[in-house]
DNA sequence: CATACGCTATGACCTAAGGTAAGAGTCAAG
DNA sequence: CTTGACTCTTACCTTAGGTCATAGCGTATG
């Protein structure tokens, strides 16, 4: 049998024009499903256009999820039946992508129930705000901070539904002590024990609560976002700019002087 | 921590009892998966309700195609994100049913090609006639002569296909050539000459040209088919059964003069 | 009590398709 | 002559168990 041409490639250079690694052209010279068409006197492997072409095939038939075994048995028997080898693989091909199927079923089942159980949903995770509300006030958040949004996110997403529940519930009453306390001073003792309180519980929406960082500018900047967007502080629909610039003062003042 | 309840299991009834084998047993275990409850004095596994019931668990992840070292660390690492392994299972999943997807394609794609190309496909195998016309003559001439059909499509369909593909293009350009000469007398010469041609390329594609049998009678015979049937003669949708005489005669001549 | 049968234990080797590493030899360029 | 890039072989590692081989344990029966 002639050769197809004189090109010659070292184990390398067929490997990177086939995109194999080398290891596996030494397994297939090993296994006898590939062999070199020559032997340099120092045992180098010297692969011909032959091999190129054959490799060619292996490749196309693994691609295809057939054993190397077998694809020997097609390249090398011409008594081979490949149609029916193909027709029987396809056959056991279409049941590994019927149990896919169910196994990616189930998964999601498995994903929607432990959502649902356990996790706080999108909606969930806003609720006692009114949907746009919560919309805009995220959209508005995400732009000036968007990493610490998808963190508190994150974060909360994660917590149990009763442990979020408890907090949720904490701070909406904390939110209407203070709102109840806006004829004192901001700076007052008695306000900034609990605007203490309120750093606490905004570190656990945010999940920094763990954090070295006391993240006082961050803190500072919130209370500015208070007064900057009155939807914060609305109450069934009507505005409290008061009191946004009440939570403002407070938080500043808390920030500077404990958090610095 | 205290005893779910009293019930025992050895290996074997374990294993039966979860449709796992004994050496599954034996293997979680040595891996830590899952660990007998107690070992008696005689070194015998003894699985308790717990162990089964996490056995369970371990079932219900394997069947997801996770790994059993993942599976460890769903089960016992507290921390671990379960929802979030299971997403990016999840996509995993997703991708190998995209790769199914078109792996299913790639197959069925060359099986078509491998039955249209390299092994015949009927149409081909008497292409040069209409389909209904090659469909007729097989059963017919099944009828007739079954054992030479049967051998001329054996032979035919192991041919390579540049080989056929030549006798066919041979065959074809006869045809018309003898069809060009029905002004002629079918025992003349020129015609016999070609009738002879026409002779071996029949004997080819029935695939006994190496036969010591000279078919003599076969041959006529096909030659009163062109007759019988005039469809054999069809072009372009008309009938030619002068064609078909000539035909009929000019073959028969050359089997009673060259054959007998 | 001995024995036979059934269950169990451990250890070792095997699978498919290479990955990764070690130690040694080879080739061409500077 | 040395360096760096390449190559060789050998050998161990991976998953999730399967398949022996050999030996110990438990119990029902003669």
């Amino acid at each position: 049998m002639k050769q197809l041409s004189g090109a010659r490639y070292a184990v390398r250079q067929l490997a990177k024009l086939s995109g194999v690694s080398v290891r596996t052209l030494h397994y297939y010279d090993q296994i006898g499903l590939l062999k070199p068409g020559i032997r340099t006197a120092a045992g180098y492997r010297q692969y011909g256009e032959q091999e190129m072409l054959r490799l060619q095939q292996i490749l196309f038939y693994r691609e295809l999820d057939i054993p190397l075994k077998e694809i020997g048995d097609i390249l090398d028997d011409p008594d081979f039946d490949l149609l029916k080898a193909l027709e029987s693989h396809k056959i056991a091909l279409g049941r590994r992508q019927e149990r896919l199927q169910t196994l990616l079923k189930t998964i999601d089942k498995t994903i929607l129930t432990l959502k649902n159980n356990t996790m706080l949903s999108h909606e969930e995770l806003y609720e006692g705000m009114p949907k746009e509300q919560a919309e805009a006030w995220r959209e508005e958040a995400i732009d000036e901070w968007p990493k610490e949004v998808r963190r508190s996110e994150d974060h909360l997403r994660k917590m149990k539904k009763p442990d979020f529940n408890k907090l949720k519930g904490d701070f909406k009453a904390l939110w209407s002590q203070l709102g109840s306390m806006t004829d004192q001073e901001p700076t007052s003792p008695e306000v900034q024990e609990l605007i203490a309180l309120h750093y606490d519980f905004t570190r656990q929406f945010w999940g920094t609560a763990s954090l070295e960082d006391k993240q006082a500018k961050a803190y500072a900047g919130l209370g500015e976002l208070y007064v900057q967007d009155e939807r914060f502080t609305e109450v069934d629909g009507k505005a409290h700019p008061a009191f946004g610039r009440f939570m403002r003062d407070a938080m500043k003042h808390f920030a500077e002087a404990k958090l610095s």
